[in-house]
RNA sequence: GGGUCGGUGGCAGAGUGGUCAAAUGCAUCAGACUGUAAAUCUGACGCCGCAAGGCUUCGGGGGUUCGACUCCCUCCCGGCCCA
């Protein structure tokens, strides 16, 4: 169940309530894709102030197998993570395994087939699988398979990944119902599903995918395919209109977003929910976001100032450099260390030091959604779903 | 003292008459990363130049050759073996 607790013209805090608790939107998800946020155990996620993770349905199901997850009850009960968890489909990689490289699999109006990179072996996934393997995993947020282009695909070649990830959703939905009712989950217990809005960059795609996944019903909407172009520009009007097509009561899910001002932005078109790579990867790579002021709210939303900076800790010129990373940061590595100890862990390629910068980053994303959840209190409205 | 192998760019280490400013790895210097095939990937890395291109290099010196990192002489330095 989500319910807005107040808006701005677009933006809104609000709650999702679920068999595993509570998360106060709008919310950033780390991506635990494997059923693990790389080198960071849950409990410093929590204590960062994160409310759900991200899993994947497809890398859960290739690995371990849905026959350990089952063994050990579920995700949850797998991972110790007791919080909301949301599962994406697998949709993405249909975009980044096989529209990216075709060798690695198939897509067909009936099901996706997944050569393995790792091993060649061959998985199928078809949307009621999806639909399956999502409430094996138990998960409080599941997302139906669908079919995201690049951005750079023609446009009939969209229009036919719009049509048929609402084929999809459709079943998707079906097999959901089914599974609700032979489960026997309550309606307090079930989990929320979410179609997603493919249509590249053309509003009138998106539109009308938005138009037919409402008709379908769900919970909420995610913003499928990436939603920076192929120039690696934010596709902002694309998101913003997308967001005005969305049913105010549901869900505005903005997938794989995204820079912190990509977020921001965002979330004053009126999107919830967030979850990303850049924060842990990019920490393990080295890249570390420092606040610019001391409210991220004010600069963020009140300004177009930059309101972070980001450093490469790689660089040579904090060999020597004996400040802390982040002044106004309280995280484990800002409270602790000085940029040089942490451009020597990274030079002696010491996993503590991916450890601390990814730490960092998701108490900065973590900060930062903070902020914005604080940044409206003004009229309370009250939804039913 | 005799013998022997060797001395190549920051380091390690290929090359053994022209295709060599010299493979490769490391180090160094930068960059990228957006529902994770990512502790990954790109690029630069003798000097000058945006570039085309030019210039100086393979322990020192001398020589052979149209041409030498590569062959010869010699000196210096190092490893190993014998005395």
């Amino acid at each position: 169940m989500f319910e807005i607790i107040s808006k701005k013209p677009d933006s809104r805090v609000g709650k999702i309530r679920t068999k595993n608790g509570e998360v106060n939107t709008p919310f950033f998800m780390p991506d635990a894709t494997r059923g693990f946020v790389r080198s960071i155990d849950n409990e410093i996620l929590e204590k960062i102030g994160l409310e759900a993770i991200l899993i994947n349905t497809y890398h859960l199901f290739l690995n371990p197998g849905m026959e350990i997850i089952k063994e050990a009850g579920d995700a949850h009960n797998f991972m110790n993570w007791p919080k909301p968890l949301l599962s994406d489909s697998g949709g993405y990689q249909v975009f980044s395994l096989i529209h990216k490289n075709p060798k690695l699999g198939k897509i067909t109006d009936n099901e996706v087939i997944f050569c393995s990179p790792t091993d060649g072996s061959k998985h199928i996934l078809t949307p009621e699988i999806a639909i399956q393997i999502q409430f094996d995993l138990g998960v409080d947020m599941m997302v139906c398979l669908d079919d995201p282009p690049p951005n750079d695909y023609p446009r009939e070649k969209i229009a036919q990944a719009v049509e048929r990830t609402i084929r999809w959703a459709k079943r998707c939905k079906d097999e959901y119902e089914k599974q609700i009712k032979e489960r026997k989950i309550s309606e307090a217990d079930r989990p929320l599903i979410f179609g997603v809005i493919q249509g590249g960059e053309y509003l009138n795609l998106r539109k009308h995918c938005t138009e037919e996944l409402v008709k379908i019903g769900f919970d909420g909407y995610g913003f499928g395919a990436r939603h920076i172009d192929a120039q690696g520009n934010f596709m902002e009007e694309v998101l913003r209109e997308t967001a005005s097509f969305i049913p105010e009561n549901a869900l505005r899910f903005a997938l794989g977003v995204g820079t912190p001002e990509d977020i921001v932005k965002c979330y004053s078109f009126g999107w919830d929910m967030f979850d990303c790579v850049i924060p842990t990867r990019e920490g393990r790579h080295g890249r570390l976001f420092i606040r610019n002021v001391k409210t991220l709210l004010i600069a963020s939303l009140q300004s177009e100032e930059n309101f972070y900076e980001t450093i490469n800790i790689n660089n040579g010129k904090y060999k020597n450099d004996f400040s802390r990373v982040d002044e106004n940061c309280d995280c484990m590595l800002c409270k602790n260390h000085t940029k040089a100890y942490l451009h020597h862990l990274f030079s002696s390629k010491e996993m503590l030091g991916m450890r601390l910068a990814a730490i960092h980053n998701l108490k900065f994303y973590a900060d930062l959604l903070e902020a914005l959840r604080n940044s409206v209190n003004s009229k309370k409205i009250e939804l039913k779903p």
